[in-house]
RNA sequence: GCGGAUGGCCGGAUGGUCGCGGCGCCCGCGUUCCGCGGGGGUCGAGGAAAGUCCGGACUCCACGAAGCAACGGUGCCGGGUAACGCCCGGGCGGGGCAACCCGACGGAAAGCGCCACAGAAAACAGACCGCCCGCGUGCGGCCGUCCCACGGUCCGCAGCGGGUAAGGGUGAAACGGUGGAGUAAGAGACCACCGCGGGCCCGGUAACGGGUCCGGCACGGCAAGCCCCACCGGGAGCAAUGCCGAAUAGGGAUCCCGCGGGCCUUCGCGCCCAGGGCAGCUUCGGCCCAGGGAUCCGGGUUGGCAGCUCGAGCCGCGCGGGCAACCGCGUGGCCAGAUGAAUGACCAUCGCCGUCCUUCGGGGCGGUACAGGAUCCGGCUUACAGGCCGUCCGCGCAC
């Protein structure tokens, strides 16, 4: 079955506690923030596009929060949770080091690509994707 | 050995690094609920979790009962089950040498409707070709007589009148079939068998089967066109439903007054009549409403909690009943509860399958499916790499 929001399809991870950063990374769960961050900047890459916004001055100031989106395009339920996993791996790896005080990301995956492109492609994907987003 | 039929089962394994959801436990901190951090334990997708096609549990909604109508579903019989359109057994029909498989499988002498094309004719009989009988006007032949004319109880063709429906041919289907007797030719007009219908007897719980007697040939097909009959069915669904909290109201609750008309020796909301509403109509019973005021509660959406997972539960073994589906008893084991939604990411070794090479040790390359809970359960259907086990049938070979 889908979930409720199936349309929308959009997914979160929650994320673990870095090994020696300062700020910790959290999940977002808004549809509210989804929407925010998609408006913000966008970076395509062959394996994914990632959305990342610095949040605003009301909004909580500490820490890195990170969201998952495979919609239906992406395939049926086991393809969306294999591309949704492999992206939460690799944001599990890099935001904490790479990632930012304050910015909010959100990673789209894509159909088939995403759960078939080598995790070490995909990996320095996600590097090169943070490096221009933050540009 | 080859080919086939059928039932059941599995559907990757081990290890490492990092990580996720649920529930207990321990430690530290804050210590009022409760919250934060750390450690460790334990459980954590499927045979279809899928399609959402049936059946239920559960929840809410709908005034009750009976009858009728409408709508939808099911449709041989018996059994199983909480229930089913599921399963088991049986019957009948069809296919196959067989194992076995398939079947919307009640009713067409209640009614309506339809039956394309072809064909003479498609439902109620009728008659295209043909067959037979009669007539002998026409044409031709033959004969009387060699020719014309005329004539002939002769022959053929055409024509006319009548009989017939066996044969031809069309079709998915042709007004019972085969044979006999009969006839001018023929026909259920007659006879036998088969088929059909009815009565009786026997077997079977039944569907149905067997036997016997009688009837008359009457009754084409389609009910998956309408319909008839029997049985079943109220609606919506866990985004059901309940609770809690926060910002702006059409709403709701309680209380008070009031609330259609008429009757009166009885002024009592006592009696009579009436309006509207209560998922179609009728009957019976019952209930509610009508305008104003006051007070209180509180809502479309969002968030949290409950519902939420142990139940007609699943699996193994034993005993008992049953042909079986299944049921009973005993015993052991197992059972996730997420909610922007966990059950994973990556690596290594191995297994399995295909293919190529091989010095027969092995090696290279490729593949390893279909698919992931969302209230739960019983079915059905559909998808699926590769593999395992059993039973049966036919053929061939050996004995």
């Amino acid at each position: 079955m889908t979930p409720p929001e199936a349309s929308q399809a959009d997914r979160q991870v929650a994320a673990g506690a870095p090994p020696a950063v300062s700020f910790r990374m959290s999940v977002l769960k808004k549809r509210a923030d989804f929407l925010r961050a998609s408006r913000a900047r966008r970076q395509a890459m062959p394996g994914f596009v990632l959305q990342a916004r610095r949040r605003a001055d009301d909004e909580p100031a500490q820490g890195v929060r990170v969201g998952f989106t495979c919609s239906k395009k992406v395939g049926n339920a086991v393809a969306r949770n294999r591309a949704k996993r492999r992206l939460r791996a690799i944001a599990r790896e890099l935001l904490p080091r790479e990632g930012r005080d304050g910015w909010d990301y959100v990673l789209i995956g894509r159909r088939e690509v995403t759960a078939s492109r080598p995790y070490a492609t995909l990996r320095a994907d996600l590097s090169r994707a943070l490096d221009k987003v933050h540009r």
